[in-house]
DNA sequence: TCCATTATTATCATAATACGATAATTTTGA
DNA sequence: TCAAAATTATCGTATTATGATAATAATGGA
């Protein structure tokens, strides 16, 4: 599904047994099979992505609960403010953001759903220093060459130093590191272990950001991804709880 | 996925495992790869649908060639008629809008991202009247005894020559299917050889539907119609022909 | 309309891997 | 700290995915 992109807004068979390496034999049952899911569809000039994916992104907008029971604080944040607020989770090495209540006149790239690069922004940052040591290790080491990564420590020393600040802090700021207009402040969602799952933002234009006090900007963006984690573990919504006697 | 509902937003393994059938350790092995891509994230209690869902939302949105390039002709029909505009596709046994033009004061319950009913509605009704007769067949056999295909026809004499009826007017008008205060106008599109992709179907209150001639709304709809599906057709967009030699 | 060409599916033997039972490990909650 | 629960690892077997090839269907010119 990766292989369309603006360039190539409808792939062919030919071109995924190019650029995957899959026999035709295979190509074409792969095609088919997600196409009959509706993950992709079959236009007259090759494959598109398919109706399937307007339907799950309706049932998380209705379902996911870090949507659902954030949507009010979100908003009100946002309505208060004036900035736009974003709610981001980790997969694989990108950071997405799966909310975003956007106020207006604010300009951001990497609003809901455009994955943001590693090493840079509130929002990654203060997700990476939430990782498990070992995994941000992994991370940090496979990186270590990017621009980025040395941006905030050369070696893995001072990297994991940084990681601890922010860690100690609770949240990160940072200022014009994706678009360099905006600066944003990030707070990490965690379980009831400290593991991260994502983080809550706080996006505007540096001027905007300026007329706040750093320290309410703060406490708005701690609060906000506390009130959020909360949450998130109590979540049991309206199922049952088991008090069963097995 | 689609165990993931409103009674049920997070699910447990325990339950995947009863309601799928699945052995513990494979259960396990299912969310851990699913989640490892994004389709699901973990939750403490349980899991979600996960971050790449949204991006792939968001790739749609921008690269769809349904989407993108009707984006400007749906638009301009909503605002010209104040009603609202759906484009929809076909897959297993759902039709679903994959992009909406809202118009304001409209309450379109299966609009985008929600599954229509097979058998009711202007747009589900279009899309099945051109299905190719086998899989048409196919359809009416394994839905006769519901209510909805009843009502297009008690028997598949009738039921098909209802269809024909539509595909021959090229439309389908309903008041009152879906929405009871509702009604819709939807035109196939379709490919160079007339298979059937989807439909555009415009949607409002039967009360403003009325203020306009029937001739008018028909003609827009299937203009707007035949132009997406020429669209499609020649969609080459920014792909550079082969016009090698081999 | 026909035909040659291309696109797509079916068949099938083989290689790959998914599956679930069980054991080992980790996490959790008291 | 420890017992119980949750999660992962191991591994033999059964299932299925894979791609080469053949068969069929669709396409685009004359």
């Amino acid at each position: 599904m990766d292989l369309i992109t603006p360039d190539r807004p409808v792939v062919t068979v030919e071109e995924i047994c190019e650029l995957l390496g899959y026999a035709p034999a295979s190509a074409y049952r792969y095609v088919r099979e997600l196409a009959g899911a509706g993950y992709l569809v079959r236009l007259p000039t090759g494959y598109a992505l398919g109706p399937r994916i307007i339907e799950l992104d309706l049932q998380m907008r209705e379902n996911d609960p870090l949507l659902t029971q954030s949507r009010n604080l979100v908003e009100g944040i946002a309505e208060k403010t004036g900035l736009s607020v974003l709610i981001s989770e980790l997969y694989e090495e990108k950071v997405v953001a799966v909310f975003q209540e956007h106020a207006p006149n604010e300009n951001i790239t990497f609003g809901r759903g455009r994955s943001m690069p590693l090493f840079r922004g509130a929002t990654t940052r203060v997700i990476m220093a939430h990782l498990m040591p070992k995994r941000l290790r992994r991370l940090y080491d496979k990186h270590a060459e990017s621009p980025d990564a040395i941006a905030i420590g050369a070696d893995w020393r001072s990297f994991s130093r940084a990681m601890l600040e922010i860690r100690k802090a609770g949240y990160c700021l940072s200022k014009g590191e994706l678009d360099n207009k905006n600066a944003g402040i990030a707070a990490p969602i965690l379980d009831g272990n400290n593991r991260v799952f994502g983080a809550v933002t706080i996006v505007g234009t540096i001027d905007r950001f300026s007329a706040f006090n750093d320290s309410f900007l703060v406490s708005t963006v701690k609060t906000a991804a506390e009130t959020i984690s909360t949450f998130i573990r109590g979540d049991v919504s309206s199922r049952q709880e088991k008090t069963s006697s097995k």
